[in-house]
Order: structure tokens, then C-alpha cells, then sequence
DNA sequence: GCTATACTCAAGCATACGCTTAAGGATCCT
DNA sequence: AGGATCCTTAAGCGTATGCTTGAGTATAGC
């Protein structure tokens, strides 16, 4: 675990294949070919997204054999939900200082 | 708001000045100036981020006399939340499958 | 050992990104 | 009107992305 930047997590997501690709390795753990098989593309092409989800964290696999088994990594999703959610509820604080604000000013208004 | 897609979004995100933009929103509205100035780069450089922004759905703008103020749009950064989220909760429900499948097969062993 | 399978690597190419500087409005202030 | 300010557009350039095909390596099964 290292270096997993948000940068890297954002990117992966920001692209429909990789996307699909998370989507269904959280049904379970599935092999390169299987998770290749349904993209509109090569396979070494499905392999290179593969390899941005890896660097990114978002998925680790283990070569058994001639087979590479993959699976969702949930805590870098857990990453990126957060900057989100927290930047979000930061957005909703502020935004209730500024009600508060203008309630107060509102009030001295009247006074 | 026609054709916000995940994966603008996604993209938008990805870059750290985005980020930096959007942290910076979280706090209250700003100008194109405000937003660029602490960013290491021109102020040209630093409109076309903002574009990404707008373009992702993320930031909206409005241009009075010359200067133009901006805002973030909290709904985007939920429905990028909400894909994480429902992701990971899906990961979470399947895997809790898989144990109880595990379990049974262990109890059937035990028979 | 031989063949099929599953993945990996390499070369090549077109397109998109991210930034720069320079120039061009549009608006505000005096 | 003239100058300062704020934003916008344009041209140019180096680098990164995303894909292709073709060849190569390692393992499984007969």
C-alpha cells in the first residue's frame, strides 16, 4: 500500500471499461479473460485498464498457475466515497453558516 | 443538466487543481481570479480546469459585469458518491453470500 | 513431448491533455 | 475618454492515453 493517490483512484473510475470491470469483480473474483471477455476491445487492451485499476488500488490479483484471479480492493473505494462525502457535508456546514448569518443579520434588521 | 455522465465526473476529479477548486467551493462562492490565484499554474491554465468543472456538472457559474463567481454543485458529487457506494455495498452483500454459502457447505460436510 | 490455453510484452499510431504566452474583448472607475 | 481590472480566446507544443496487431512465455492436459 503505497502511493495509492486519489489522483490514480479518480482516473480509474473516470473510465466506462474500468468501471464495468469493478462493477463486476464485486460479484466475487473473476479471472483477466473473464473480466476481458464482455469489453469492446483486445485483450491485451482489457489488460492495460486492469493494470490502472491495480496501480490505482482499486483491485489486486494472484497468478495461480498459467490464471490471474482478481478482486475489488473495498478500502480505496472507501477512499474516494470519503473525499467525496466530506467535501459534501463541508459544502452543507457552510452553507448552514451562511443561514445562520443571514438569520442573525436578519434579526438585528428588526431590532 | 443534460448529459452529466460518471465519467466526466470521474475525470474531473482526478486532478488534483480540480480537487483544489472544489475544496475551495466547499467553503463558499469564488471568483475565477480567487480560484486561481493559489494555484501553481496561469490563469488561463487554471479557466480550463474550471471549464472541466462546469462541463462535469460539478461547479456552475454566473458572469456579473466582468466578473464571474462560482458555486458547487453538491448533486454531482453525490451521484459520485452514491456509485461508489452502491458498489461497495454490493461487494459487501456478495461476500457475506459467499460466507454463508462457505458455512453451509461445512455444515453439510458435518452431516 | 506436443498442443491448446491464458496471459504478457512490444511496436506503432492517432488522439486527447495540460500548459504556456500573447492578444482580444468587456466592464468599472476617475 | 483613458486606464486598470477581469475574463476569454487563440496558437503552439510536448507528453500521455488508448487502442491495435503480432509475437512470446508459461502452464495444463493428453
Amino acid at each position: 500500500m503505497l502511493e495509492y493517490s486519489l489522483d490514480k483512484t479518480f482516473a480509474a473510475l473516470a473510465d466506462p471499461a474500468r468501471r464495468a470491470i469493478v462493477e463486476r469483480l464485486t460479484q466475487g473474483p473473476a479471472t483477466v479473460s473473464e473480466l476481458a471477455r464482455p469489453l469492446p476491445m483486445s485483450l491485451p487492451a482489457a489488460m492495460l485498464h486492469l493494470k490502472v485499476l491495480e496501480e490505482a488500488g482499486l483491485v489486486t490479483s494472484a497468478k495461480v498457475g498459467r490464471v490471474r484471479t482478481c478482486q475489488v480492493n473495498p478500502a480505496m473505494l472507501s477512499q474516494a466515497e470519503h473525499w467525496v462525502a466530506d467535501r459534501r457535508a463541508m459544502w452543507a456546514r457552510n452553507l448552514d453558516r451562511l443561514g445562520a448569518f443571514l438569520n442573525a443579520a436578519k434579526a438585528e434588521d428588526e431590532t
